[in-house]
DNA sequence: AGCCATATGGTAGTCACTACCAAAATCCTA
DNA sequence: TAGGATTTTGGTAGTGACTACCATATGGCT
């Protein structure tokens, strides 16, 4: 690895490092992007070269978590459904894990500001669909439809157990464990003890 | 109703539907506020007295389905749980199929349009929310901590469905009915179809 | 050292959005 | 129905995110 990409790496750390700082001194909203490029150093222009957008300052590594889960995911020898979800589910915890104070900074952000509340949930969309596609290879059947049907509900079950078991994880810090409430809330979900809405005609 | 109120309805319901023509011939992107305001005959400032953003204007329809249905859930008599959910679900779905051709716009500007995506996907967020929320008063027990937990899984559940019936709906038109869907979905959750992740330790 | 590729900073411009003010339209009452 | 109070409107000026572009500087290689 050349210094070349030594220096890009350093700058964007300190790009991104500089703008938390900054948002969590003055807030998203009052804070501008040329403020950041002058903590950080760099031109305006320089900025925008390594982040798309003002969001996604606040945003990548939670990107970076999901896309990483997401490959790992696809990489993975082929598993029953139930163990490949959580398995899907715990990797993305164990990866957001490894940076505690980062996940909460980018929820606190993302309360407090209608768009980055907007891009991060964006994001978890996406994921939403990645893991959905890489879901559709490993079922069995032939009914495209249906199958596509099928691996969007459960990327979506397994999504829906993410954002809850980080939002209590970020509302009570340090009492729960994730894995653990992961584990507690799949468990009510498997079990009908989050009573499922069924049909009750023919 | 006094005049200015009809007029001001008139002037909301003109403006919006200027805005998806425009979008529709030239792309939500390519489409500038002032010519949504010049095409509507109104000023630019007057525009946005009606919608706060851009993306208002294409997502108050859905904004007010959804808000619709939470009102509309929390004034209905206290029910069982899985019954709840199925309601909540047909009430949107309702909703939304009394308008096909605006949820189908709706979809489209969204699929390509990275702004609108994040903004819809904050719209279905807050509803999540304040979908739980009315759970929360209808489940039994006095753990506040796990009820609010199981509420939001219940509530992304709720919302897992009626997002994946819409896009079958939007993508396959005419050919399925949204409710039988929806009931598809439930039994393929609630009877195991698709599979859910249990755990298996002790 | 000197050449090439890439990274950077600055300029100028577009557009969404806000704050504000003066004029017009609506309504209410004497 | 005239006139004043209130709401609605359109315009102006400004901020700030973001883009396209170009000249310069910097690191990589022979």
């Amino acid at each position: 690895m050349g210094l070349r990409e030594v220096k890009r790496e350093r700058t964007r750390r300190l790009i991104a490092d500089k703008a938390f700082e900054l948002f969590s001194d003055n807030g998203f909203g009052r804070t501008t992007v040329e403020q950041i490029a002058a903590a950080a150093e760099v031109g305006p222009s320089t900025l925008y070269r390594y982040f798309p957008t003002k969001e996604g300052l606040v945003l990548e590594f939670v990107d970076d978590c999901l896309a990483d889960a997401v490959d790992w995911f696809h990489q993975q020898p082929s598993m029953e459904l139930p163990d490949g979800l959580r398995a899907v589910i715990e990797r993305v915890l164990e990866q957001l894990e490894a940076n505690p104070d980062r996940v909460r900074a980018v929820f606190d952000l993302a309360e407090q500001n209608g768009s980055v509340s907007a891009h991060l949930n964006e994001l978890i969309w996406r994921f939403r669909n990645d893991l959905a596609d890489v879901l559709i290879r490993r079922l069995p059947g032939d009914d495209l439809r249906n199958l596509e049907f099928v691996a969007a509900l459960s990327a979506g079950i397994a999504m829906n157990v993410i954002e809850n078991v980080v939002r209590v994880w970020v509302d009570h810090p340090g009492t729960v464990d994730a894995k653990t409430l992961a584990r507690q809330a799949m468990r009510l979900l498997s079990s009908g003890g989050v009573p499922l809405p069924g049909t009750h005609d023919a």
